[in-house]
DNA sequence: TCAATAGTGTCTCTTAGACACTATGAT
DNA sequence: ATCATAGTGTCTAAGAGACACTATTGA
């Protein structure tokens, strides 16, 4: 009777440029219909074997071709509106991982290009930046509203991201946002050990708000509980060296 | 190559007893293997037009034949491990539906009955209660732990739950938990209006505390933004009468 | 008027935020 | 020495928690 619905793993793989200081998004662009040439999040689909989340690990290393130890991966939420994908019905599982570092990227299967976006934020925006693409987040807050103009999306531009990619976004970049106080998962991208200010620079994209808007010595009394200290950088540039944190283990709703 | 997993929609539905001043969540018993004859959270199958958020009402409705007007339904998570299901691999997309009132039951299709069960909290477990059959959310922390423990499972006792619903009932007992104090949605189960000491005894239940341990003149400060005045109780019983408040509309991540 | 229930006021201790000051390194 | 960067100390105001006190009902 009722037929099963496609079933894709779509995974936001983030990482952080410590030369620009910037959080990094990785987009694809799509060898196949639907969406032929857009770009888009990554997705694969899911092994008879495997659980979503090791789907979304394993498609970390099909992208970027990276044999990294560990990185966590979880879940975001699950996308099952009829409309969010044109042909056959299809829901995305959709994952985040935080990379460790910022590796090189190499399409792979599936993709004509594969690229690091930066992360801006003006004005109230959250902003995907590779030289002349940019992707926006949806700035449109309720699901059904979203679902409505979906629908309706005349000559789909190839300035917009495939599907549902620019609600998926924005539903990311609030969950990011809203666990930064209490566990800021996101820290992950900065690796193993980060200064106060890489960490104030991340927290600052997600509040869209400035650097200097985040005193430091609040921020480091703030976030005794989350972060340890671990030694001094050795930086060759101007001034005082900051010293290094690290993340503590993070007790977790649904630890793995 | 890869066959599609079969998926269900999974729906812990609460409400709440004025008169024991209890929160209750609704089990089914299974007509139908596997499990057949185990108590277990209410599921349904996706329909081709409708989305997961649409099916899970649905399944409020034919489990409770009930036609209340509107409830608040939201996602909880998606459950994907191998291991969850003992034949055909299942995803479960898990829903949380919030009842304004606590009405009777009848078991619907695929059900022989259903009933509320009483969350009791003593030691540091969640506990759920009717009659002579008791079920308690798994005090396992780690998700890998837990289904590797679920396969090597020996005799299911029909005293546990149907597949991993233990499982997901810490997931959605935790997330409750949490959003306590920022967004605390299981309210919505006093209904429209309620007193302080309701929403003291459902903070009380998920903390696995005693209501008496919230002080009153503290919480009331402590939730002035989420709670507002909007009157008197008449009570029939000794003592001053509590005023009532209602939930403020609360800014959700996901709005619907 | 008393028991039972519930609401209010207030004191203290902790913490968040603003901001001035000190420290360290390169040139 | 001075600039550039970063870390620390401190004052104030807001908030959390403990707890005593007042208020309103039924019997």
């Amino acid at each position: 009777m009722s037929m099963s619905p496609a079933i894709t793993i779509t995974n936001l793989i983030w990482s952080f440029d410590r030369d620009l200081q910037c959080v990094n998004l990785l987009l694809v662009r799509r060898a196949n219909a639907p969406f032929e040439d857009f770009w888009a999040l990554p997705e694969t689909t899911m092994r008879e074997t495997e659980s979503a989340d090791a789907a979304a690990l394993r498609l970390v290393r099909e992208k970027i071709g990276l044999k990294l130890a560990g990185f966590h991966t979880e879940q975001l939420a699950t996308f099952t509106h009829p409309n969010r994908t044109p042909d056959q019905r299809t829901l995305s599982l959709a994952y985040m991982t935080f990379l460790p570092e910022m590796p090189p990227l190499t399409a792979g299967y599936g993709a004509v290009d594969a690229r690091w976006f930066t992360l801006h934020t003006p004005d109230h925006q959250y902003d995907f930046e590779n030289g002349k693409f940019h992707f926006t987040a949806t700035t449109i807050n309720s699901q059904s509203a979203y679902y409505q103009q979906l629908a309706t999306r005349k000559a789909k531009p190839k300035l917009a991201l495939a599907f549902d990619h620019d609600w998926i976004l924005k539903v990311a970049c609030d969950r990011i946002r809203n666990k930064l106080d209490y566990q800021p998962n996101i820290l992950l991208i900065l690796g193993d050990t980060f200064t106060l200010k890489e960490a104030r620079h991340i927290f600052a994209d997600f509040q869209q708000i400035s650097v200097d808007e985040i005193d430091n010595s609040n921020f480091k009394k703030n976030h005794r509980n989350v972060f340890s200290l671990v030694g001094t950088s050795s930086s060759k540039r101007p001034g005082r060296p900051a010293k290094v944190y690290r993340l503590n283990d993070l007790q977790t709703e649904q630890d793995n």
